[in-house]
DNA sequence: GGTATTTTTTGATTGTAATCAAGTAGCGCC
DNA sequence: GGCGCTACTTGATTACAATCAAAAAATACC
């Protein structure tokens, strides 16, 4: 628990009432491989803060599979939109290696939001870093080859792109294994 | 400056005191068509809330005008990374009619945050509707193809469509605007 | 009102990655 | 250690939108 608690005063000021009220709301954790921490077309009714391992969220497309985010340590991982807005949606999350989180409800943050004006603060700096790293996501996507695509996926997520299966690396930077295993022999 | 305030008020609670430092400290705007609210390579130091008009984001890439985003009436526009980290980035923000607005320092903002929990919480709703949009684009561009992208932006900002020239359309959607014009022809 | 400029349309061609189709290698599991 | 499955690679073909090119329409400007 003291990592979590650790992430977050990264963050904001984090007062020992606070400190506690996570302490005493925050569930903890253990997913094997391919376990689920959330089904696809249900609400997903938590968030959850990666302590060791590293997960994946994905969707069906077609028949198809295809990746649309990873979350490894110090990182957080929801089904944004379900959680956040309380519908079921069609992604699923899984863990890709046996796995350690913590977790909140919608309501647990709420609750902290209306409580401690540094756990605001908190939701708030972390919301604009996702919306950071999401338009950065975003500009690769729309602007670059799959051979650059690639580059920046190594270059940014270095620590986890030896514990992924290619396929879902291919997918989750929107080109076809094919591809990808036509740019990793070139490079 | 009542409209700001009105709209603030949309997302949370507005006491009088941040109501009086909101006034202080909001800047009133007024922009020429084609006139430069922000210009590439500086820093932007300045997030616009749009009380009348219509402007626009872009970038120069290859000598080809890219516009990335729009903002209306009870919009908020800025050049988002080079406003929150304060260092110069590609993007130009201009007038595309006649432009009203108020506008915020990061200073000012932060000032706010600081003071006030009420606009902390502003601060996270409005950065957590923003990803949300942003993920829903971000959709719309890896799996879409040209006809449902142009479908999905006459549902989605019928009220601009009109107000916009189409190839600021066709960049903003990732599509020449040849493809565009097809598209509309068939449709 | 007429010219100049920009925007939009239409047509022909090309390039890139997807798709389709095998085949090979790697790994988990008994 | 061998079987069976999944992951990955390689090759041939296709589809789609980009590019190149030019004309037509709309708009701005004197």
């Amino acid at each position: 628990m003291h990592t979590l608690l650790q992430h977050i005063a990264q963050f904001t000021t984090l007062s020992p009432q606070l400190a506690e009220e996570l302490r005493q709301r925050a569930q903890h954790h253990c997913f094997g491989k391919n376990e689920l921490l959330h089904t696809a077309d249900t609400v997903c009714r938590r968030t959850y803060w990666i302590q060791q391992g590293l997960v994946r969220i994905y969707f069906n497309k077609d028949g198809k599979i295809v990746t649309d985010g990873f979350a490894a340590e110090n990182q957080w991982m929801t089904s944004a939109y379900s959680f956040m807005r309380g519908v079921p949606d069609p992604y699923a999350i899984a863990a890709v290696e046996p796995t350690q989180a913590y977790s909140l409800s919608l309501e647990d943050l709420l609750h902290l939001f209306n409580q401690f004006h540094e756990m605001e603060r908190f939701g708030r700096v972390i919301m604009s870093a996702q919306f950071l790293e999401q338009s950065e996501r975003l500009n690769s996507l729309r602007f670059t080859s799959p051979a650059e695509k690639y580059q920046h996926f190594c270059t940014h997520y270095r620590p986890i792109l030896a514990r992924l299966p290619l396929g879902m690396v291919a997918s989750y930077l929107g080109i076809t294994p094919e591809t990808l295993s036509r740019v990793r022999a070139k490079g």
